[in-house]
DNA sequence: CTTTCACCATACGCTAGAGTATGGAAAACA
DNA sequence: TGTTTTCCATACTCTAGCGTATGGTGAAAG
């Protein structure tokens, strides 16, 4: 029996297609009727799993920033080198589609009260990470905590003008000279 | 007689009651009853001068983007030292508060249909304005375009984070020193 | 003085989506 | 087999917002 046709549908189910939903159309765009007729059922299958919409974008920004936080340790836990890491932080930009995704549409959403505490979290962790790195490499902390705003903004800059389909895409050259540009001006020579 | 208290009221009020909703509360947060209930009438006195809410912001982001073009001329034209304009680039933040919140609440909606070519527009307005300073200032065309884009990311970025109130506030020490960082960072030294 | 017209209020209809109430079918269990 | 539980469908109510239809009012024009 593979997962697509299995009968009955788990809450693990909905959190997952929310997600999915978010990632497509945005926070706002979450919503039950049709998230419901996407999955080939009607709301009343999702009223007896959740008890309001807010529980379910809850429980799935929640599983999102798990997924997220192990994302992080790991490479930090694979990667010795600390500019190897940085170049990877750019790098990984794009890869786990779904993660990156959502996390551009939470962007977007930053005012949303629900939204606000993760985002929040989401962004003091990962400029840790990047700190880290950077007093890894040598600088001293209020530097590298500078500096790891200042590289975690380029990011975010990223992303924005990604979504205004000003961003070079992935696929061209001019992408990779571009990331090639960052790296020279951000993370200081060896 | 003063402006608050006329009798009737203009399409150009509109307009700018409708910006300074969308710098409160965003694109999305601009109804039409509501405002009206703001401005002490009713939605009848809108339709009487916009055929829909399409239209009204519509003509509010034109107002907005037409404002902003003027800025930046201004501001090109009375700073010499490409230099100081770059730094005041960045110190600039902050000031014009009802442009800047606007901004920052479209930069939210990036993808609503109206908002994405005025946001597409702006940014390449002020690229331009950042890859000439730094042209200016002996870079050559391509690396100066990879500036540009890498600063106005900063930009956004910061934006980003001002949104999710991680970014130190600009009446802070703390402020201060990041921007001297940000300058150090992206402005070639003389 | 009345007529017109610019401006606005009131009262509608319409839609999408949240949440509720209830019943039905199928699986698990006794 | 009979009974519970689990899971879902159907049919409501309720709200916010868009847009329309129509009528009223005050000021300016004639």
């Amino acid at each position: 029996m593979s997962k697509n046709e299995k009968k009955t549908l788990t809450a693990s189910d909905w959190e997952q297609a929310a997600l999915e939903l978010v990632a497509e159309k945005g926070v706002t765009a979450l919503a039950i009727e049709p998230l419901a007729k996407r999955m080939g059922v009607t709301k009343g299958s999702f009223y007896w799993h959740f008890g309001s919409r807010d529980e379910l974008l809850e429980r799935a920004l929640h599983r999102w920033e798990e997924h997220d936080r192990r994302n992080l340790n790991r490479s930090l836990g694979e990667i010795d080198d600390p500019r190897e890491r940085l170049v990877s932080f750019f790098r990984r930009v794009g890869k786990e589609r779904l993660t990156h995704e959502v996390y551009n549409e939470l962007c977007s959403a930053s005012g949303h009260r629900q939204v606000e505490p993760v985002l929040e979290r989401v962004a003091e962790r990962r400029m840790q990470h990047l700190s880290a790195a950077f007093e890894e490499l040598g600088m001293g902390r209020d530097s590298a905590r500078y500096r790891a705003r200042l590289t975690y903004s380029v990011y975010l800059g990223f992303l924005q003008l990604q979504r205004q389909h000003q961003a070079p895409l992935r696929s061209s050259e001019s992408f990779d000279s571009y990331i090639e540009h960052v790296i020279k001006t951000l993370i200081p020579a060896s």
